[in-house]
DNA sequence: GGAATAGTGTCTGTTAGACACTATCTA
DNA sequence: TAGATAGTGTCTAACAGACACTATTCC
């Protein structure tokens, strides 16, 4: 084996996961639910930046993909697994981290809506509602910052959701928000919460790449919603 | 200083770059120069993929951004520089490269039009013309095929080529093939070579982009045409 | 019936594709 | 004038935004 490697001090590598969800609030069953953007933080307890929150993650090992340990970190450290995840983008200014030459390879993970956690994570962990540059945690009063976050993980963050701004009307990733079946009024609502603008005419734009169930959604003191899936494209 | 690095193997970082020119060849005073795409390849001279063809790179210095490192290698292997580049993705399957974990955040890198190397770089390298699945050595009769260049140089390449023709209506990607300025029919060709099919319309699709510069293309058998820059846009 | 939301109708202005046509140059 | 390419005119079909209207449910 060649000797290479070891011409060269080699940084450390991780993987950092921006994983985010639709809260939904159930107001009463003559009004539609409150929907937040919500992003997944836990709360570090070592030097640096201890005890600020950032995304979890960590160091790659050496024979797992990225996006496995990244899979690995977000249950070991925050007790969730199953959810959809596609990398974002590889984060590597020098001095990102003040210990070490550290390099994050970053990746966007969606959760259903309400996804919880599947065990106890050993990491302090919750999620917050992105307000602007606020942050505000799940049914509490604490509000954080973008600012506040540890390392680089604000531009991480805000990276992310120019991201699936960008691609949520041309992609299939608005969908991973949604269960399996859905409303064509709760896609257009999740899709109206991450753009932060009103959506006129969405029946006529999504009908298309959607089929029908032959549900509906009964209970509502309105008219029923019929359910759909995602149509499969060629 | 934690000893947490050292707890992990750490991967190797490669920075990698997919380097693409068009190659416009005059034809005569009566006809539009014929146009190829290109991607720069150097021959690699040491095992493993011994005398493949390979896309430029290195090892990440520990103290440089990927960027940086990028486009140092191209300058001391090939002898490019001053070129567009932007980052495409980071590859990881951990068999990648067979003696180590080598980790490779790649670049699109764009040269403007018939770029020519400004030094001698120490690794033999040219351009080559993509058609289809084959590789066609500039002024040579000598054809590669995708599945003979080093590691998995072919996926990386055709995820840049899959990247540019995705984006080229939507960003400004597809100005940096061209020269500060340029005519509209110069452009779309340009667009018609990396999309592989004829665009109708073009002038009214991109003039709105555009700002003419008050120059014109003379000399040739036809009507000339105006010289356009883009326009910044907010 | 009233409140609320699902879903459709309809108009208008913009855009994409197809293709015919005019403009301008050199040999 | 012939050949070649630049650039415009025009028609049509599809689409996006605005907004009014009908449909269906529970209380």
């Amino acid at each position: 084996m060649s000797n290479t490697f070891f011409e060269y001090e080699r940084p450390s590598v991780t993987a950092d996961v921006v994983l985010f969800r639709i809260k939904e609030t159930p107001i009463s069953n003559r009004q539609t639910a409150k929907k937040e953007l919500q992003v997944l933080l836990m709360k570090r307890n070592t030097a640096p930046c201890n005890n600020q929150w950032s995304i979890p993650g960590g160091f790659v090992n050496i024979d797992e993909t990225i996006e496995d340990t990244a899979k690995a970190k977000m249950l070991e450290k925050c007790g969730y697994k199953d959810f959809y995840m596609e990398q974002l983008y590889t984060f590597d200014a020098p001095q990102r981290d003040e210990r070490w030459r550290v390099i994050s390879t970053a990746y966007i993970g969606i959760a259903k809506k309400n996804h919880n956690a599947i065990q106890e994570g050993i990491m302090e962990n919750d999620w917050f509602t992105i307000i602007g540059s606020e942050l505000h945690k799940n049914d509490s009063d604490e509000i954080i910052y973008f600012s506040d976050l540890a390392f680089d993980h604000a531009n991480i963050i805000q990276t992310a959701i120019e991201r699936i701004k960008n691609k949520i009307f041309y992609s299939d990733i608005g969908f991973e928000f949604e269960d399996a079946e859905f409303t064509i009024p709760s896609l257009r609502t999740t899709f109206e919460t991450i753009l932060e603008k009103k959506i006129d005419n969405f029946q006529r734009i999504m009908i298309g790449r959607l089929e029908k169930t032959g549900n509906m959604v009964t209970g509502k003191a309105h008219r029923p919603a019929e359910l759909y899936r995602k149509r499969l494209r060629k």
